[in-house]
This record gives structure tokens, sequence and C-alpha cells, in this order.
DNA sequence: CCATTCCACTTAACATGTTAAGTTATGGGG
DNA sequence: CCCCATAACTTAACATGTTAAGTGGAATGG
């Protein structure tokens, strides 16, 4: 796949950018080339990505509800009911019921949640590793101001 | 949704960083900022995200296979084959056999799916308009550039 | 205290993501 | 020409994305 030589083949009023600079079409080009290096390996332990990410978010932190967690993790809803069935049967989370809520409830890893991550955590951070060494570490941590810094501005009312 | 107050809440030698410093994780939350204000007027036109990429790259050229379509829009080829199916009843694309592979086979856009995205097009620039106000065109246009770099580095073998 | 509204999920239905396996066509060796 | 590897899709099966509608608890307002 060599690049593709034509762009804006007519005009009639209505030009987009080329995708290449769309912002969206970006973003998802740029995460795919990601995240096309730890698929395999989340695949090989038997996570899918989003799995992965709930995960990860649980380790961060206690007493999240499930809301919260499907915001940070941008898994909505109705996919996270589905996910955390599969994910207690599997051991990894627990919930328990808010006391003071009778809808809302709470999620939390468990210690063999926590195991699962440390497993993977070798694998993943030599990944992680070989990114960067193609990137760069300062490059990378611009990027991420810059994505934060965006995400801010979209999410500001104004 | 405020903060998360917590993070790294134990330490065990496998320490991630938070997912507000992961790449992929602020790549996806990035783009579904920004998806949030498109797919309503996306899904009010009858066509998901998806089906839009696709038209928007066949608008961009002429002669494309389904092998690169899948690798330009990002959309895999078990996908795509769904897609281009329901697209075809639509009237938006039109397929054409290669007479020197009996493999393959070209996609192009039809007047009608022309019209269509002319139609759209008003919308979406108005979208694009709003967030440009609240990002800047020159951050957007960084972005743009860093994420470009981004992806040639990782498709470098090195 | 009741009705109405809102909120936190869940269910349903369909589109897409994802991997593995299957089909058919090309392109070389031998 | 045959065998075999490869390439371009397609199909199948299951997970997730996405919207709309449903369920039941909480929070107002009268």
């Amino acid at each position: 796949m060599t690049d593709f030589p034509f762009a804006k083949p007519f005009k009639d009023g209505f030009e987009f950018a080329e995708t290449r600079r769309s912002l969206p079409i970006a973003l998802l080009r740029a995460r795919e080339a990601l995240m096309e290096r730890f698929r395999p390996m989340l695949n090989a332990h038997g996570v899918t990505e989003q799995q992965w990410r709930i995960l990860r978010i649980l380790q961060e932190g206690t007493e999240i509800d499930a809301t919260a967690l499907a915001e940070r993790s941008c898994v909505l809803a109705p996919s996270l009911t589905r996910m955390l069935r599969a994910l207690v049967t599997r051991g990894f989370i627990m919930t328990t019921k808010d006391p003071k809520d009778g809808r809302r409830f709470f999620i939390a890893i468990t210690a063999e949640g926590r195991g699962f991550i440390a497993r993977v955590a070798p694998e993943s951070a030599a990944v992680y590793a070989d990114i960067e060494a193609k990137l760069g570490h300062q490059r990378i941590e611009t990027l991420l101001d810059d994505l934060n810094t965006l995400l801010q501005a979209l999410h500001t009312p104004s």
C-alpha cells in the first residue's frame, strides 16, 4: 500500500479535506496503528481490548459506579452491562450494591483480577517500550498533553 | 463527572501509567469527544460513521479495490463485505470486477452517492467549524501533523 | 402523600469489530 | 501441467458499538 495519488477529483461547492487531514480519521488511524501491536498479546491472554481497559481503570482506584466506569472507559452502558457479566463470571471483578441508592452499584477489581494484570503487564510494557523507542518519549508526552487539552476544550461548554 | 481522585492505589512491581497518560486511551477519548458532535447529524441522515467514512474515501479518488478501501477506512475486510452490500442496495456505490484478476473488484461512488455527500456536507462543515472555533485552527493542524508523523513512524519497519 | 419527572441501569435489535476458517483465483516451481 | 503457496475476498461466530425502549428506584413539586 503506497500513497493514494488522487485528491479532490471534482469541485462542486462542498469540498472536504482529504481524509488524512480529518481529525477523527487521523485519530482512528493512529490508534489502530498502536493497537495492532497490543492486540495479539491481549488476545493471547484471552481478553479483549475493552476488557483490558476496564480492568486497568478499576485498578486505578476504588468505589466506581457503572456510569462513571462507562464514561472513563469509553464504553457505552449497554456494552458495559454485557462485559461486566463476563468479567464477574471470570472472577476478575465484583460488584456491590449502593446502600443509599437502589439503582446504583459499585464495581471493584478482585485479587484475581489484579493477578491477571500483573501477569500481562510485563508483555504490555515491552510492547509499549518498543513503541516509545520508535516515537521518542518527548513526542509521546507532547501528544498526550495535546490530546488532553483537546478533551478539555471540547468538554468545556462556553 | 469531575476528575478521578485516585491513582496508583498500590505498588507491586508493575505499575501502569494512569489511563490519562496512555496513548491508545487518550486517542480514543479524544476521538469520542469529536464524534459525539458528528454522530447525531450522520444518524439523522441515516448513515453510520463507518459508512460515511467509506463514502468520503471513495469521493477522494477512483478505482480502489476492496483491500485498499478497507485499509484506508480502517474497516476490516469482513465488516467491509457487509457494509458494501448495504451501500450498493442503497445505490450509493457500485462495484466492477477486475478484468485482470478474478478475485478482485473495484468500488466507486455513484452520482447518487455524491449527491448524498453534497446534501450532508453543509451540516458536517458547520459541526467542524464549531469544533475548530473551540480548538483553534493552528492547534488542529499541528495535531494532524503529529498524528501523521506517528503513523509514519509506526509503519516504518526499522 | 401522590404524581410527575428524572436517573441508573437493562434489554432488544441491528451494525460493526475481530478472529478463524472457507472459497476461489493467481503465481510460481518442478 | 500439476502442486503448492499465496492473495482477495466471504462466511461464521462471538464481542462490542449504537440507538431506542423498558424497568424500577429516587427526587422533586404541588
